[in-house]
DNA sequence: CGAATTTGACCGGCGC
DNA sequence: GCGCCGGTCAAATTCG
């Protein structure tokens, strides 16, 4: 495995229950009494940057995180995160691999809104311009309601069917002036009951006015995040630059890499947090519960 | 009537 | 070079 800039933030929550998030599954990464914490399920990032490949990864890493062991998922929902080379994840949900395998497209507008030249205008871009990234994270939401709530306000501004699926892909901005942050809801088409959310960008700004105290309330940024994670950041990804900060390639990659050194599907599913495992070193003990 | 959504066209990256 | 595909634009339409 290489070294990795764990930028995406991939993350799973499940059944919203009245105010708590009842987690249902938690495969790659399960936290232990977890039921009320949503923030269980998936650490993973973008191994590849966004599009670059992840040269270094073996093939059988491939292997290890075959999306058709999903159904030796223990525990409740069956639904499985797994990593594939590309750093995408296969799931229940694959289009949110296929969310993060396009990374390399994402910014080509927002990148210089203001002055770049719209269609049909072809050569203002450099060549050896790098697209800047920015920093996604996607999660899974078992819910009937195709667009949650998240406290900020969204227009949108896209919406093209995805492959091998009937269910379309909306795309979102916030309406928020200058803010760029994007996001991606799309109905998984194996499990038509979760809905991949992908968020793209850092909000440049507090939640608007007009929802706090109502939705805001609830649903602070980060999104459904539990209270003691609340105000700590405004994004899951920030969340996790904190839980291995700076040089995420030592402290999760090195998680990561454990992880994809095993098999997750025999080993994790019945273990607890309390095994002081893996979770930890990306997970601040303090955002665990160890009681039931 | 302004804001938000819809939807077909367009753009650029990528694989063949 | 061509076609496919994901993402975005923007005119038309709908909504509040």
């Amino acid at each position: 495995m290489p070294d990795h800039e764990f930028r995406d933030f991939y993350y799973h929550a499940s059944t919203i229950f009245n105010n708590d998030y009842h987690v249902e599954a938690a495969d790659l990464f399960r936290v232990s009494s977890a039921d009320h914490y949503p923030f269980t399920d998936c650490l993973h990032s973008s191994m590849d940057q966004y599009g670059e490949k992840a040269s270094g990864l073996s093939p059988s890493s491939s292997e290890v995180f075959s999306p058709t062991k999903k159904e030796h998922a223990g525990g409740n929902s069956g639904e499985v995160m797994a990593i594939t080379p590309n750093s995408s994840f296969s799931s229940s949900s694959s289009e949110a691999a296929g969310n993060c395998e396009e990374d390399s497209e994402n910014n080509k507008n927002n990148k210089q809104p203001e002055e770049s030249p719209k269609k049909g205008s072809k050569t203002a871009k450099k060549k050896d311009e790098r697209k800047q990234k920015e920093p996604r994270f996607a999660f899974v939401t078992k819910t009937e309601v195709d667009q949650l709530e998240d406290g900020y306000r969204w227009r949108k501004y896209g919406q093209k069917a995805v492959k091998n699926s009937p269910f379309p892909r909306s795309y979102y901005r916030c309406t928020t002036q200058k803010c760029t942050v994007k996001k991606r809801v799309e109905r998984s088409y194996q499990d038509p009951s979760t809905v991949i959310t992908t968020y793209e960008g850092q909000h440049n700004h507090l939640l608007p006015t007009s929802l706090r105290g109502n939705a805001a309330a609830l649903l602070q940024p980060p999104m459904f995040l539990p209270p003691q994670l609340a105000g700590m950041t405004s994004f899951p990804h920030e969340l996790f630059a904190q839980m291995a900060p700076h040089d995420m390639n030592s402290q999760a990659g090195a998680a990561v890499s454990s992880m994809l050194a095993e098999n997750p599907f025999q080993q994790h599913h019945q273990h607890q947090v309390s095994d002081n495992g893996l979770l930890q070193d990306m997970v601040p003990s303090r955002f665990l519960r160890h009681e039931p």
